[in-house]
RNA sequence: GCGGGUGUGGUGAAAUUGGUAGACACGCCAGACUUAGGAUCUGGUGCUGCGAGGCUUGGGGGUUCGAGUCCCUCCACCCGCACCA
């Protein structure tokens, strides 16, 4: 009887089918054991065979825990929404709802195919309304919390709204608006709608405003990866950065608690690492830069003076000209302490424009903010030389409206910080509290006030070594700051950054852009002027979108400066040296005031706390985690449970709209964007329009169905609930998760991020969803390129129509496109002769080119010649006949077949992708070689999380390997041999050596070393022509995992009658294994000289003698004496002489 | 650019804790059986050298009695970078 794989798997396959053998109940007598594969996007391209590895990899650990006395969940389902069968539908006009059907009992089939062991009965669809009305249910679960920071969790939006009747918002910063501070009786005072706008500031799941790929000529916004060299990669159109209203979650308020418990995960520090990076926590400061008013109506400033003109009307104009002088030249000689002060006053950083030195009436104010009213006076020796008594003064000015504070010289020096806070506090009494609720938000968010630059920087102390600054061309100040002189150049600069991706800006490092904006900036501890620049290194996203350059510090901005002969100011001493940059952080600072001498770490202490003490900086942690976008302008993806009630977002369960989940997609005929580029679902009026309201139109992202999906699979079938307490109790955290290191920083931060919010607010009762994470590796493609020969031809009446297609071998390619290798010459001789006996004519200007092959058509690198020019019609360029040129310079043509000549193809490792040719389908090798043989060898590759190249090749030795497996149970002739026969001390030793290591292997989840030690024991066993039972029938129990077809058929072989999933994974035995002697190995120097056997328990000085003894070690220690013996026992014995 | 990973025979790889580098396979070479072999079996196979031997884990350097393994440095390739999932 032979091995008939064909037979036996559909026969098993049936039978398991029938015996529902793969249903889990959520029955907790027995240990649990949760083994999941990462949720796969059913593709039109269905799997090729790297998708099965990782798949294969759970799958014998699952069976494995089965056979270890586990109830094993392993579970799979689809991540069925998504933007390619979007794409698809817009091309064809297929429903996605079809295609992704489709797709997806595809993918089903050939998982099929491979005898995974998943509860189908547990399957979940992200697209199918059943489970989008958990993700909907989430979804408001977010969108009804607050991240409360004090208790480091999420709690209902109900007891904020109570926290604020009853005390405001002081306990509670507002993590979207950090300047938004009230007190209980002004929450009370605001209208339903302020109150709302309030909230959405602190709700998890918010709107704000994010820019995106706008593309006008498709009218819609695209991801980035649609975006190829600043056009779409769809039809070639300009795109732009767009800022569109969006839904936000609040991932960030998490950004702590994502970091610290990944301490507790049992995931390789490699992800763990980039999961820390992503969120990027650092600590440094943000520094605020006052603006220098070189714009303003004519107050001009310390440095640089603009002519004086007559400011605002508030002047008595009879005494204006008089007044006027004195008033030059008291702007000329400000006093110390006007000089700061006004620092912190300039340029509308204060939120409102300040004036110095401005004539009201016949008097000269020292600041004034004329819409608020507001008079600064600073008493001090000037105003003492003036005749007029303060009290006059004030009575007239407050007659004229305005409100007077007063300030002695030595207050504004010594406590900066409490004047200015003083100068906000009366301006903040002048207006309303809540001054923008709607205001953005996101990224583009600048701090504290609009007549200053503020910058985040980690490297505080560098703060006398900046020699300017650079803003994000997107930064909103950009606008207000820039010159008249500079409007121009800053115009077209950020229309070119437009059409820059983030990673073109961030790549390009060697090519340093940028623009002046003639703008400068006051440095808040030297006082010197700083120019602003604009440059797209700078993004809006990151920190302020601002920083401060520090070019003898940092790389870039030294890269910066040189390039544009910035004058750079050496912080560093002999460190720097001029032509690079010392971002080394050890050393002490030079050449710079109170910080000079000071360590990094001294220095940067120092330089926050004056910056704190002159109100220019504050100490900060900043996070590079941006807060995630949540919307999408797309059909096939959750709808939000939103309604619109002018224009102010309702969640379907609240009392205004009172809908119920889910929110259905409803069916659309086309996929058009909206006519303001929204999703295709704001076209479906009737859907839209509602009697509260309109729905939101955008749809939920890919990650949001796959945030939770985990948590699904142990009650897939509940109503009720998202999943059942008892139910998500039991089966709790995933045990092992296996996937692609792809999913490092999207997916597996936001599921970590929802699981928190499910555990903060009581759903869960564990706040990791993963324990254990395995990565499995890439399976690349092996693409194999054949090279074409594009020439012109002169000298022939009527040049062929068409032209022939000549593919030249290989080696001829390459010899002919390098001209180093010494056949060059050579070969470009007979080349041309070769194609000028094909073409006639004279060949001229000929170059080689080259192109994928299907890999399908060469064997190897050897192209199938036959099978080539079968295909060649529907696959290649079809025009004119085709000609190859062989290795040896033969041509064969179509009417001239060379049937021993060779066509050698090149090869390159590339992914395994439909468009290059070159993807591998398991079915094909399932098929030839049977689901056992592809799923060990998938295993036998390598390790599970190492990416290789797909080779068939090696395929033959795991078959060959199965049909010996089963030559121990069966012969060709007389069918089944297994005897009752006792074992013998070597069979009993092979077995358990296997059983010791394969069961050892599995749990570290190296199953390539597992198949080889298989390989060993049926070698052995089939040299000792072992045919017992004692021996074999565990050892089908051991392979079941890998191999489940033929070791059940075996197993029903052997006797019994239920299936081999429920055996007992067979126990090792020591004693079987253990050895009483080893073959030493005996170097000298460390050279291995010698191999001596001894016994395991000889003492070392019976070897030491033995060894010195030995006539080879006396050869190589030539006579020298001994100065060391070392012996490691079980291993090895030096000699050192 | 930033972050992460990987480099060992002609090929996939093994070496779990610093202790005999190349297990187990593919391929190749030679042979047996056979009408035949794309079945099966046996032997050989890192490179170099007639040989004793020498060399060898991407390159260079270091630590150690001993380094594929630890440290420094350089190089190559692959993956991710926030709207692919």
């Amino acid at each position: 009887m032979e091995y008939n794989f064909g037979e036996i798997e559909r026969k098993w396959k049936a039978y398991w089918n029938q015996t529902n053998v793969y249903k889990v109940s959520n029955d907790t007598s027995r240990p649990k054991c949760y083994v999941l594969d990462m949720f796969p996007y059913p593709s039109g391209a269905g799997l090729h065979v790297g998708h099965p590895l990782g798949y294969i990899a759970s799958d014998i650990y699952a069976r494995y825990k089965r056979l270890k006395g586990f109830n094993v969940l392993h579970p799979m389902g689809f991540d069925a929404f998504g933007l390619p069968a979007e794409q698809y539908a817009l091309e064809t006009g297929q429903h996605p709802a079809d295609t992704t059907e489709k797709n997806i009992a595809r993918y089903r089939e050939q998982l099929d195919n491979i005898g995974f062991c998943y509860d189908w009965s547990r399957e979940v669809r992200t697209s199918d309304a059943k489970y989008y009305k958990w993700t909907q249910w989430i979804f408001l679960q977010l969108f009804h919390s607050w991240y409360d920071r004090a208790a480091q969790k999420a709690r209902p939006i109900s007891e904020l709204t109570n926290i604020f009747a009853a005390s405001g918002n002081a306990g509670h910063p507002c993590p979207g608006d950090d300047k938004l501070h009230f007190d209980a009786a002004t929450w009370s005072s605001y209208s339903a709608e302020q109150q709302r706008a309030v909230l959405m500031h602190y709700r998890l799941a918010y709107q704000g405003h994010a820019q995106v790929w706008w593309c006008e000529a498709l009218g819609t916004v695209l991801a980035n990866d649609e975006v190829v060299n600043g056009v779409s990669e769809r039809g070639g159109h300009p795109v732009e950065r767009k800022l569109m209203r969006q839904w936000f979650l609040r991932i960030t308020e998490y950004a702590d608690r994502l970091l610290s418990s990944l301490d507790n995960l049992d995931w390789s520090d490699a992800m763990k690492e980039m999961q820390r990076n992503w969120i990027g926590k650092s600590s440094g400061a943000i520094v605020r830069f006052n603006l220098s008013p070189s714009l303003s109506e004519g107050e001009g400033d310390d440095t640089q003076d603009q002519p004086l003109k007559p400011g605002w009307n508030t002047a008595d104009t009879s005494m204006y000209n008089l007044i006027g002088e004195f008033r030059a030249e008291l702007k000329a000689n400000p006093t110390e302490a006007e000089k700061i002060l006004w620092q912190h006053l300039r340029a509308s950083q204060m939120g409102v424009k300040f004036r110095k030195q401005h004539i009201i009436g016949r008097f000269i104010a020292d600041f004034v903010c004329l819409p608020a009213k507001l008079i600064i006076e600073i008493d001090g020796k000037i105003h003492d030389s003036q005749i007029e008594a303060d009290a006059e003064r004030t009575a007239y000015l407050e007659e004229k409206g305005f409100k007077v504070i007063r300030f002695k010289n030595e207050e504004v020096i010594s406590n900066t910080g409490n004047v200015v806070n003083e100068i906000r506090k009366h301006l903040s009494d002048s207006k309303s509290g809540l001054d923008n609720p709607d205001a953005d938000n996101t990224s583009l968010s600048f701090g504290e006030g609009r007549g200053e630059v503020s910058v985040f920087t980690t490297r505080p102390d560098t703060i006398f070594g900046v020699d300017f600054l650079v803003l994000a061309p997107e930064h909103t100040l950009v606008d207000t700051i820039t010159t008249d002189e500079q409007r121009q150049a800053i115009d077209e600069y950020r229309q070119y950054v437009k059409s820059r991706s983030e990673r073109e800006r961030m790549s390009e490092v060697k090519q340093v852009t940028g623009c002046f904006t003639g703008a400068y900036a006051i440095h808040p501890l030297t006082h010197n002027r700083v120019p602003v620049w604009i440059a797209e290194y700078v993004l809006a996203g990151y920190g302020t979108g601002a920083i401060m350059a520090v070019p003898s510090g940092d790389d870039r901005d030294h890269a910066f400066a040189k390039h544009f002969n910035i004058p750079i100011t050496n912080i560093f001493g002999d460190q720097y040296s001029g032509e690079a940059a010392y971002s080394d952080k050890s050393g002490n600072i030079h050449n710079s005031g109170f910080l000079t001498g000071m360590s990094v770490k001294e220095a940067t202490e120092a330089a926050i706390s004056a910056l704190e003490k002159i109100g220019s900086g504050t100490r900060r942690t900043n996070y590079r985690l941006r807060d995630a976008g949540f919307s999408r302008q797309r059909y096939w993806g959750e709808p939000f449970p939103i309604v619109y009630i002018n224009d102010i977002p309702y969640a379907t369960d609240e009392a205004q709209v009172s809908g119920t989940l889910p929110v259905e997609l409803p069916h659309v005929k086309s996929y058009k964007p909206g006519p303001e580029g929204q999703g295709p679902l704001a076209n479906v009026t009737e859907w839209v329009n509602t009697p509260a309201g309109q729905r939101e139109t955008n749809t939920m992202p890919g990650y949001a169905g796959s945030s939770w999906y985990f948590l699904r699979y142990m009650d897939p079938h509940n109503d009720t609930e998202f999943a059942g307490r008892a139910a998500t109790d039991y089966w709790n955290q995933v045990d092992i998760y296996v996937g692609g290191t792809e999913h490092a920083v999207g997916h597996l931060l936001y599921s970590r991020m929802w699981t928190k919010v499910l555990y903060d607010l009581g759903h869960i009762g564990f706040d990791e969803p993963f324990k254990k994470l395995l990565n499995q590796g890439m399976i690349q493609g092996s693409s194999r390129f054949m090279y074409f020969a594009t020439f012109s031809v002169t000298g022939l009446t009527t040049s062929p129509s068409p032209m022939p297609l000549v593919y030249v071998s290989k080696s001829i390619a390459d010899s002919f496109s390098n001209p180093k290798q010494p056949t060059h010459g050579e070969t470009y001789q007979k080349l041309h002769e070769t194609i000028q006996n094909i073409v006639g004519g004279t060949i001229d200007s000929l170059t080689i080119n080259n192109t994928r092959v299907d890999i399908s058509l060469v064997n190897s690198i050897e192209l199938d010649i036959t099978a080539f020019r079968s295909v060649r019609e529907k696959q290649y360029r079809t025009d004119g006949p085709t000609y190859l040129v062989l290795e040896d310079f033969s041509v064969d043509s179509p009417i001239n077949r060379i049937s021993d000549g060779k066509y050698l193809c090149g090869a390159e490792v590339e992914k395994m992708s439909k468009s290059k040719y070159n993807v591998v389908n398991p079915d094909d090798i399932v098929k030839q070689y049977g689901a056992d043989t592809f799923r060990m060898y998938e295993m036998f590759l390598g390790p599970i999380e190492v990416s290789k190249p797909w080779d068939t090749k090696g395929i033959e030795g795991v078959h060959r390997f199965l049909k010996k497996f089963w030559r121990l149970y069966n012969d060709e002739q007389s069918g089944f041999i297994v005897t009752d026969e006792a074992p013998t001390v070597a069979e009993l030793r092979t077995l358990h050596k296997t059983l010791k290591k394969v069961s050892e292997d599995i749990e570290r989840f190296s199953f390539n070393t597992c198949v080889s030690q298989f390989m060993i024991c049926v070698n052995e066993l089939a040299s000792a022509g072992c045919h017992k039972r004692a021996i074999l029938e565990p050892l089908a129990v051991a392979l079941a995992s890998f191999a489940p077809h033929i070791t059940e058929e075996l197993w029903h072989q052997l006797g019994h009658t239920t299936t081999v999933l429920d055996a007992a994974f067979p126990e090792h035995n020591d004693k079987f294994i253990a050895e009483n002697s080893v073959n030493y190995a005996v170097s000298i120097n460390g050279k291995k000289r010698a191999e001596i056997e001894f016994a395991l328990d000889a003492p070392q000085a019976d070897i030491e003698a033995a060894v010195l003894a030995d006539a080879t070690v006396q050869k190589w220690m030539e006579g020298k004496p001994m100065k060391k013996f070392i012996f490691v026992k079980g291993k090895m014995i030096n000699v050192v002489v």
